[in-house]
RNA sequence: GCCGCCGUGGUGGAAUGGUAGACACGUUGGACUUAAAAUCCAAUGAGGGCAACUUCGUGACGGUUCGAAUCCGUCCGGCGGCACCA
């Protein structure tokens, strides 16, 4: 049953047609070009950012014209408040999917792209969404990706980008790398074959360098909280003290936070890939120690951190000593210490870490307590991580946690058995992918000269074609086999190179599209100087949660170091976005994600032949609170339907002249107020319901007039229809221009609310015993406690409730409550 | 496992320290109609009461407060992210 599906048999009004109304103004959008940026004006700028799409094949997802439509809301009000808005949108295009699809289909990813791009477009007009159409930027655009390569040899050549060996999911199948995607329960998604990790050299941005810049920057923007929370702890900032433990001729430094906590120290544990297990090990221990390795191949980052699925590892056969104790402790190899982080290397106290303790308890290793909590002894066979005081720990017994770090890092230092160190859980960047569908990597190899940089002005380097998108059995990428592609001159000598062949992540493209959009067209450099002061920083970008720990920061290190180098003049700030939102996602009925395989997508070109894109849009902004996830209801759209009736029949309905009641005047500035203030605090549902409420209000009065009353004044209607303009834009319109308006309504100026007018005279004033509603008065706003306590105390029901009741406490709230406590 | 978010009627949600359930969907009853649809009107958290009214109620338990859906603690459940999906 289509819940938009409606007849309409009033006599003298022609019934809202959505096809017809919609098609005629997206035609003169299209023609008029209403909302192009201008480039400078004295206006002031505003610069609102939407994530780009991925234009895969299954077209625009509902789910996007979530936060699509909801930013058009404010750019097309800002519009209306006298700013030059910048609202623009592109295209995110490399990537796996379009790669995959093109493999499974034989056809080419550029024609793919092309033929979704077109799709994308299409669709995104029909929604009536007020991009500025003449900036679209397409990553996959070689007038586009020339400059990500142009971006890329400045970090070469800033020492940002280096070369080292990383391991790839490799399927020994198939022979070719996967993505983290692509390993489903550590098996190949395409044959279900054993994946493992494989060594290769991969290309690498150095984002460490910049990991304190990001982290203390964050308090210079305006993210929403959740977003910054997430961001610090991706960063994970950690000031502690990296010490060394000596172990024969070597020296294995340890980081830890801890330090408090090196007298409990009973273990030392090094991840499985540390460089010295092969040289520590003891030959006896050996081939247990190699298969461990083996066995650690195998698994995820995730699955080894897990504690309590089972924590493993194995003796090597070698000792360290710590240097405070000068103890001899045996040393471990375990898969929960991750070669990425610190120094890949733990000292283990199973008194005082949770995963230390259970991986002592497993494996009997000594458990000894150095914190207790205030004079207390710790229990002898319990973890306990808190901060507290130091016992068993020689001269410092005593001290807290927080003086000892701060005395033991000094005489740490003093001693040279090591040094205070900030360590940053973010790693960083591999910036390879051995994959057809990304960007070139602009560098030459040669024998002589090693890693050369293409020539800034033999840009772009071109993405060939080729016969094969398949990934190739040498983990190499498809490129490698083009040999017209590959061997070419070396720049720097002359001699014979050969060009990388790796391409670049799909983060890359959309780490810089906003600079873009600036000067989309831009020939001579990525976007003009005197632009770039003009419109940067991004105003308001808003995109998903999912983007927050990768995208987000990625491209945030990417204008840092653009800023950096003089490319972005020094007159725009140093963060790129002023304020970021997010969105929730939208969901299927049920609360599952929508997907084909579970055959529950909502197809948003269905949606907008039944209904329109304005009953869409509304629907969208009313299904919840637009940060969290909502689920899609078939039925919620009926309702919109009903509104967008109402609105609609109410304009023959109306007379100009009409005196308006005080209290309908008020309900309209209260609803100017609300929705005005809604749409900035990104509460899109409660502003619907707001403009719901006036609507109800005028056709109760309409209802009125029919039985001799006085009509709907015009003026009032005007307002609604201007309120409602930047949810419903066609319709908005079409019912301006029935009213004779000349001027389209995004010319009206957004209307603002009468203080006095807002205000309420009369309250509702709330009476309470012991915080329990016993009754509520009418009385002026600004009644004092006096008169309040008098007018309550002689209602009926409180003097019920009050019998044989002494009053101790009397509670007023100005123009809210009182509550009396007995 | 770690980090972040969320949990309220039959449903989506509103209320972020002060009247729990705005607005909307659905359901039931009524009006109009030959009938249906559409539209309009009324009721609609649960229990008790003829009624006035009253008790209970915001995932669970505990705490802070005159007063808690809201703040704090523990637990349970769902969602997002975890670095090669975008």
């Amino acid at each position: 049953m289509d819940p938009c599906l409606r007849r309409d048999d009033r006599k003298n009004m022609q019934p809202y047609n959505h096809k017809q109304i919609e098609k005629k103004w997206q035609k003169k959008w299209e023609e008029e070009k209403p909302f192009k940026a201008e480039d400078f004006s004295d206006k002031e700028k505003f610069y609102c950012l939407v994530e780009f799409p991925y234009p895969s094949g299954d077209g625009l997802h509902v789910g996007h014209v979530r936060p699509y439509t909801a930013f058009d809301i404010i750019s097309r009000k800002r519009r209306m408040e006298g700013y030059n808005v910048l609202f623009p949108i592109g295209f995110d295009a490399f990537g796996l999917p379009t790669e995959n699809y093109a493999i499974k289909h034989k056809i080419s990813p550029v024609d793919a792209t092309k033929k979704n791009i077109a799709n994308f477009t299409k669709q995104m007009k029909s929604l009536g969404l007020s991009f500025d159409w003449d900036r679209v930027v397409n990553t996959t655009d070689s007038d586009y990706y020339k400059w990500t390569q142009w971006i890329f040899l400045q970090f070469f050549k800033n020492d940002l980008a280096y070369k080292t060996t990383m391991p790839i999911n490799w399927c020994l199948s198939c022979k070719i790398g996967l993505a983290n995607e692509e390993v489903v329960d550590g098996k190949c998604e395409r044959c279900g074959g054993e994946v493992e990790k494989r060594d290769k050299e991969q290309w690498m941005l150095r984002i460490t360098e910049y990991a304190d810049k990001l982290d203390k920057d964050l308090d210079k923007v305006d993210y929403s909280e959740r977003i910054k929370i997430q961001q610090k702890n991706w960063i994970g900032k950690s000031e502690g003290v990296e010490i060394n433990f000596n172990s024969e001729e070597y020296d294995i430094p340890v980081f830890t936070t801890r330090i408090d906590t090196i007298f409990g120290v009973t273990a030392m544990v090094l991840s499985p890939e540390h460089p010295l297990v092969m040289k520590l090990v003891n030959d006896d221990y050996l081939d247990e120690v190699k298969e461990y390795v083996e066995k650690c191949k195998k698994k995820t980052d995730i699955e080894r951190t897990i504690v309590e699925k089972e924590v493993t590892g194995v003796l090597i056969g070698a000792s360290a000593t710590n240097p405070m104790t000068g103890e001899k402790i045996p040393i471990w190899i375990a898969d929960y210490v991750l070669a990425q982080y610190g120094t890949g290397a733990v000292m283990m106290v199973p008194a005082h870490d949770e995963r230390d303790f259970v991986f002592a308890k497993k494996y009997g290793i000594d458990i000894k307590h150095v914190i207790a909590l205030s004079h207390q002894e710790a229990k002898l066979d319990d973890v306990y991580t808190d901060e507290g005081y130091l016992i068993n720990s020689g001269e410092f017994d005593g001290l807290t946690s927080q003086d000892a770090r701060i005395k033991l890092a000094d005489y740490v230092e003093m001693k040279e058995y090591g040094r205070k160190q900030v360590n940053f859980h973010l790693r960083d960047w591999v910036f390879s992918r051995q994959r057809y569908w990304g960007e070139p990597i602009p560098i030459i190899h040669c024998e002589e000269c090693g890693e050369v940089p293409v020539p800034e002005e033999d840009l772009p380097v071109l993405l060939p074609s080729v016969e094969h998108y398949e990934p190739t059995d040498t983990g190499e990428s498809p490129l490698a086999s083009i040999e017209s592609f590959v061997n070419v001159k070396c720049p720097k000598c002359g001699g014979d190179g050969k060009r990388e062949t790796d391409t670049m992540p799909n983060w890359a493209g959309s780490s810089w599209y906003f600079l873009r959009y600036i000067d989309s067209k831009n020939k001579e450099a990525f976007a003009d100087d005197k632009k770039l002061r003009y419109w940067v920083p991004v105003d308001w970008y808003n995109g998903g949660m999912e983007h927050t720990t990768l995208h987000l920061l990625y491209s945030r290190f990417w204008y840092k170091f653009l800023f950096d180098i003089g490319v972005i003049p020094k007159e725009c700030k140093s963060e790129p976005y002023k304020k970021r939102t997010s969105h929730g996602l939208i969901l299927a009925k049920g609360g599952e994600k929508m997907s084909k395989s579970k055959g529950n997508v909502v197809n948003p070109d269905e949606v907008i032949d039944d209904c329109g894109a304005d009953i869409f849009r509304i629907y969208e902004m009313f299904v919840g609170p637009f940060e969290q996830p909502a689920e899609w209801d078939t039925q919620g759209l009926g309702g919109c339907r009903r509104f967008v009736d109402k609105v609609w029949s109410l304009q023959e309905r109306i007379s100009e002249n009409v005196d308006t009641e005080k209290d309908v005047e008020k309900l309209l500035h209260k609803t100017i107020k609300k929705v005005g203030e809604d749409i900035e605090e990104l509460k899109f549902n409660t502003a619907v319901s707001a403009l719901m409420i006036l609507t109800n209000e005028l056709v109760k009065l309409a209802l009125d007039s029919d039985r001799g009353k006085e009509k709907v004044s015009e003026d009032v209607f005007k307002k609604l229809v201007i309120l409602l303009a930047p949810f419903a834009p066609h319709l908005a319109e079409e019912i301006w221009e029935n009213l004779d308006n000349k001027k389209s309504v995004f010319k009206e100026k957004w209307p603002e609310y009468d203080k006095e007018l807002v205000r309420d005279e009369k309250i509702d004033l709330i009476i309470q015993i012991n915080g329990k509603l016993r009754d509520t008065i009418k009385v002026s706003a600004d009644i004092s406690e006096e008169d309040a306590k008098e007018k309550a105390l002689s209602s009926e029901k409180i003097k019920k409730h009050l019998e044989k009741q002494e009053i101790k406490k009397v509670i007023f709230v100005k123009g809210k409550l009182i509550n009396f406590v007995v």
